[in-house]
DNA sequence: TTGAAAGCGCTAACAG
DNA sequence: CTGTTAGCGCTTTCAA
């Protein structure tokens, strides 16, 4: 009963605010209904017990069952529009074929994709997702794990985990309910995860900037308090530092989010230093737009003064002025593969932990051109 | 320092830091499944029967216990991490508080709003939400009712209710339980339904194009089988037919799905009448872009050969070249009135049914613009 | 104000 | 092969 799933206000942690939290919830309305066929109606209808219907209903025992009387039963029960009561067996068996899914923001487009394929791989499985959105929030996050477990879950698939002693993580590991990572590895505590290669990505990028002339580059870096960022932009820090390249701290900034404004905050400060430099990296498509937004306020244009590449490839960057060199990363087959890691170890809980990482693509096009000044 | 410009109130983490937990990391085996406490155990623990527990847990039952008596079963379930089995519970009042969401594609961008301003308001009411994709099969959409129905979801939100004789529909509204429509009205049952008032956006759309000195219209319809494709089509006659303006069935083609690749199909064919018009409207976002394309192929040029209006206000048609007229639906808003029409009819299970139009916003940019041979 | 007891619908020993 | 029985964890009469 104390059920919501996406909190943002102010962080409740005990069981007594919880309560609280719902206290305005409506009463309960007694819907009057053609009440949903038991497995009871169904026996009496067949004329035997409960348990043969049980049995013969369920794939697994059911070869206990004499063929016909299969029939039977699952006949009656086509009849009756039978469907059961998946609560009552979850209840009695002690797993619920749920999951949940914690992401930060349904409405962030990356997330989708990750959704989806998680949502396909389950239904394969026969199990089903709850979504909850943190908002980026420690703690609604922790709520919702609370609440998740609450549902019974099974399992849980984690996109916004915190990078470093999610207290949520550690309640979830605590009580020995699966977890797995999406999109962000976490390094101390013993669970699987799932991220995209960011290193390889930013490699591919600076790679791709240098054959294209261009020597100095700078970086609009994520906010280092989360896993994307602080990888990406070590990776970068590492790029820079081979080959030909001039790597310069001042050319690096960080952004305070993910957001086109925080990106064009960010760039205007390298812009501002009147540094030299032909190319920037950002450390995703949000920002890459604020570079676009900063670089259009100075006056300078795209590819023509400066070149930049994104990550992400967010849906119609392609699209945009100019198309976007970007960084696509694999967001279905990664929640797929969450998922199958996940039922994976549900089906075996002392499997032994793992790090999948899915390399991303460089979409090259136009806002990347040759360094002039080369 | 450029490094502690980026950060934010929280403490940067760098590898070093991982490293140092990583130390102290305990190892797997140390996982112990500790069994969730039932309100068995809170009773024991407290010293009295578990209705005393359970009365004092439910806010509703309260009062009928003794204030210090509830105070110390409160305590208790905190320090035991007490969380309720919302399965037994529901099976035992037979209502979930959870409801189902059936839409045709997570990652169709329309959709995430929608979702999100369904799960906001479901949040403060006390349910969760199942979200089930029914990629526009209408069996996959039946089959995904009956699990649904399974989960025990209390109510139904479908967006993805095909447009007329839905069994999916008749199965819910026959076995009594509440379904509210988003985006798609019906017209051959009693259910209560958010829509856009597609045909007030049309109509602006259709004004502002007027107000540019463009009287010859085209417009690339979508698929007359969906809602949004035929009350957008009517619409289009309609406005077509008042005031000055020049109204050609032959300027009108039908898309096959609302896809770009649709959308190019659709308005190449218009192109190879070789008729004269000026500006053309498309039922979506998605259809606008094709008919950019197609243009683009053609040697023509937006807004300067021809003036285009979409619908939606996907994320980031503002940033395409050009930046698209289109009309805004208030997708966040219209999830979150479905919401709370489903959370009435829930209350009061004898509510009369409504429909809700929110009137979407004409956002005007440059893809639209003065009909030079005017 | 609290306790006892009866299930919600289903599954899984254990018998026959 | 099929029936009996005993709950899963919780809510809710009905008593006391």
């Amino acid at each position: 009963m104390l059920f919501s799933l996406s909190c943002r206000s102010v962080p409740l942690h005990s069981y007594a605010d919880i309560h609280k939290a719902n206290r305005k919830m409506k009463s309960p309305s007694q819907r009057k209904a053609v009440k949903a066929p038991t497995i009871k109606d169904l026996a009496k209808h067949v004329g035997v017990h409960i348990s043969t219907v049980s049995r013969s209903l369920n794939p697994e025992t059911r070869n206990l069952i004499g063929s016909d009387m299969v029939k039977k039963v699952l006949a009656a029960a086509d009849e009756l529009g039978y469907v059961p009561n998946s609560m009552a067996s979850a209840l009695r068996k002690g797993q619920s074929r749920t999951i949940g899914i914690v992401i930060p923001d349904l409405m962030n487009p990356i997330f989708p994709p990750f959704i989806r394929g998680i949502q396909d791989t389950l239904e394969e499985a026969g199990y089903t997702a709850f979504i909850a959105n943190s908002d980026g929030n420690k703690d609604s996050e922790q709520l919702i794990v609370q609440k998740m477990k609450a549902r019974i879950v099974d399992g849980l698939i984690m996109a916004s985990a915190v990078f470093k002693n999610d207290p949520a993580i550690r309640e979830c590991t605590k009580k020995d309910i699966p977890v797995v990572l999406i999109n962000r590895d976490i390094e101390d505590e013993n669970i699987s995860a799932v991220v995209n290669d960011d290193r390889h990505g930013i490699f591919e990028a600076v790679k791709h900037l240098a054959e294209l002339g261009h020597t100095r580059i700078a970086h609009v870096a994520g906010p280092q308090t989360t896993y994307t960022g602080l990888v990406r932009y070590r990776a970068f820090v590492e790029a820079m530092q081979t080959g030909d390249l001039i790597f310069d701290e001042y050319l690096i900034n960080f952004a305070h989010g993910y957001s086109v404004q925080a990106g064009e905050k960010a760039f205007s400060q390298i812009l501002d230093q009147k540094m030299d430099f032909s190319a920037v990296i950002a450390a995703n498509d949000q920002l890459a737009l604020g570079v676009l937004d900063s670089l259009a306020k100075a006056g300078k244009r795209c590819p023509k003064d400066l070149s930049l590449v994104g990550f992400n490839d967010m849906p119609l960057v392609d699209r945009i002025n100019p198309p976007l060199t970007t960084l696509r990363i694999q967001h279905y087959e990664m929640g797929a593969q969450a998922a199958r890691i996940l039922l994976e170890e549900l089906d075996n809980p002392k499997l032994p932990t793992r790090t999948m990482m899915l390399k991303p693509k460089l979409m090259v096009r136009k806002s990347t051109t040759k360094n002039k000044d080369h």
